[in-house]
DNA sequence: TTGAAAGCGATACCAA
DNA sequence: TTGGTATCGCTTTCAA
């Protein structure tokens, strides 16, 4: 019977030692085999790689690698609520891009998970088997992320939310949103409206008042605010009287849907900002519906730069942040903290406005 | 000194073990305490669980458990070149969605490989810690395939490649690929044209004769291709002189430059068909660019019924097929396997031809 | 209800 | 250059 079965003469699962067994020879040389080949002379090397592959035997289980190591070769992604919603969102796609790209050069995969509010999905998160986690855009305080955090792995975050020990890669927020504003006023606007992604994990949505703006636990948004404020402030406008409008997700029906009344309205706003390019097309799309011309009637801006902005009709005036350089931002950094550096994270990438078609004097 | 610290004071690494020792018991009544409640006492789990708490051990080690459990809780799933490819096709975004969200229920998380030809892409993925591999949509005699075979783990693909002991979801392509052919037809075109996404992952584009549409890898499009001609060929029209057109991308874009050409010229098709509703979008947009009204002068169908189909304008003639279903369905297949039930992958689903406002009758 | 002990499969030190 | 051996942290019979 030959040594590679069991009793039964089925199969038996194969492992370094089985392979030993049958070379004659030590589990550990048949290890370095495999892990390091310099260890062993390169004609034993080649018998075992040899018999290996005979054998059927795929190498070195993952797991008991893993343990044995402390490294699984795999990274968690932490992603906001549904996989679907991360997906669609250009900008998200484009960030995990270049995150599994910088990632690969090291042989790690990329691990999502939704980081919903559900109490099940913590215990998920914490037994999973990562070797670091990258927090993708979260509210403060979520639950998640101190499951992440709950086995002392590294943890690196993008934009949000800001946590002691865990380096982030942002971007300027206040200076984007101001410098789209400044646009604006610049070119003599005196009535904007502001539609906003989620500020809290609530599912509210509607006007945002400035109790609310300020307490936002999406970071990303309350900075955007603030940086609309100062400039709206800067140029005489009083932000009290700028609507603010809330939508619960940052998809484009929902933004269309929200500004429809305020656009039907005889006393709409001369422009709408916009504080991403989802929400910024609904808009866009609202205008349409309504057959207000843009930018001639109404002037619309985005956030982000992603490639929709371009593509839009018109396309759109936005600010433009590094999307896919920053997913390799983040990868690099993980790879830093795994191998033991320290390391810190950068300061907030500078972004820069990008003036298209959809912006333009107010109507006389 | 405390237990909970090594010989220098620093906090050493807790275990079980840790944990046990502390409480003076055993290290097996500390893994009961989390894995089968039912073995000790309520007392007893409340005041272990209660320490864990206050020493901040987080639960037994993923990779540990993994190991002995002979489980990790994770899914690989391979998908075609790189990762942003994957994610902007919507197709795949909604699959992807339907099979987290069913894998969510055994709370398995997915692992996302690109299944890129390199040599070192294989070894990431034979050496990858999962439980079960997702073979999302590949050519035939991929090696990423087999690296993924290569452990014995379960298997399920979507839509290609035909494996021998995987179950496959897919639908009925040859029949969703005539069903728009017939409908043009029976509108009265004669003059067709196909555009397809790559037969083969040579990165060849142009025009693909019958030769290599017969030999083509990719086995959905292979599919598609053949019904497309079976329908032509029964309303009379010669399927060799159709022309198909290759893209090396389902992108958009890449359509659109495709087709430019073939639009151009005064004996240009009256239809083309798209073998994707990402195409199909691509062929709106050229004939935007060159002023050929649609369905006036060129009707276009697509396939898929991805959303942009019906948000398009006009809003595309299209093949549905039900893409976040079949996420639900191959995420079944995958617990089912998990569990050692046998499963045998169910018949393709059926399609259904959705006519919306970019199909006419030619012009006269 | 609790605990002792045998692995799961591999790696890395150290000795030969 | 090769091999012995402790160890990674946990789960799971089985016996007490």
């Amino acid at each position: 019977m030959s040594k590679t079965e069991g009793d039964d003469g089925s199969p038996r699962r194969l492992t370094l030692l089985t392979l030993a067994q049958d070379l004659g020879i030590s589990r550990a040389t048949v290890s370095n085999a495999y892990n390091r080949p310099d260890q062993l002379s390169p004609a034993l090397r080649a018998r075992i790689l040899a018999r290996a592959a005979e054998l059927g035997f795929p190498g070195p289980d993952p797991m008991a690698r893993g343990l044995r190591r402390g490294r699984v070769g795999a990274v968690g992604v932490l992603v906001d609520e549904g996989l679907s919603y991360a997906f669609t969102d250009p900008t998200a796609v484009l960030f995990l891009d270049g995150l599994a790209r910088e990632l690969e050069a090291d042989g790690l995969g990329l691990l999502l998970h939704a980081a919903r509010a559900a109490g099940d999905d913590l215990e998920r998160i914490r037994d999973a088997a990562v070797d670091a986690w990258v927090v993708q855009s979260l509210p403060e305080r979520h639950p998640a992320v101190a499951a992440a955090q709950s086995r002392g792995r590294p943890v690196v975050v993008l934009d949000q939310p800001r946590l002691p020990g865990a380096p982030l890669v942002g971007i300027d927020d206040e200076g984007g949103a101001a410098s789209v504003v400044r646009h604006l006023t610049e070119l003599g606007h005196r009535c904007l409206s502001v539609v906003t992604m989620p500020l809290q994990a609530d599912g509210r949505s509607g006007p945002a008042d400035l109790r609310r703006q300020r307490s936002a636990t999406y970071q990303v948004m309350r900075r955007r605010l603030a940086g609309a404020a100062a400039a709206a402030e800067a140029a005489g406008l009083p932000w009290t009287e700028v609507p603010v409008l809330e939508c619960t997700a940052n998809d484009p029906d929902l933004a269309a849907r929200a500004v429809a009344d305020l656009l039907a309205r005889p006393d709409r706003p001369t422009a709408v900002v916009a504080l991403s390019d989802q929400l910024a097309l609904g808009v866009l799309r609202a205008a349409a519906t309504l057959g207000l011309a843009v930018p001639g009637e109404l002037s619309v801006t985005g956030f982000d730069d992603s490639p929709a902005a371009a593509a839009a009709r018109p396309s759109l005036t936005t600010v433009a942040q590094p999307l896919r350089d920053r997913g390799e931002t983040v990868g690099a950094l993980v790879r830093g903290l795994l191998r033991g550096e320290p390391v810190a994270g950068p300061a907030p990438a500078p972004v820069r406005l990008v003036v298209r078609d959809s912006t333009a004097a107010p109507p006389s």
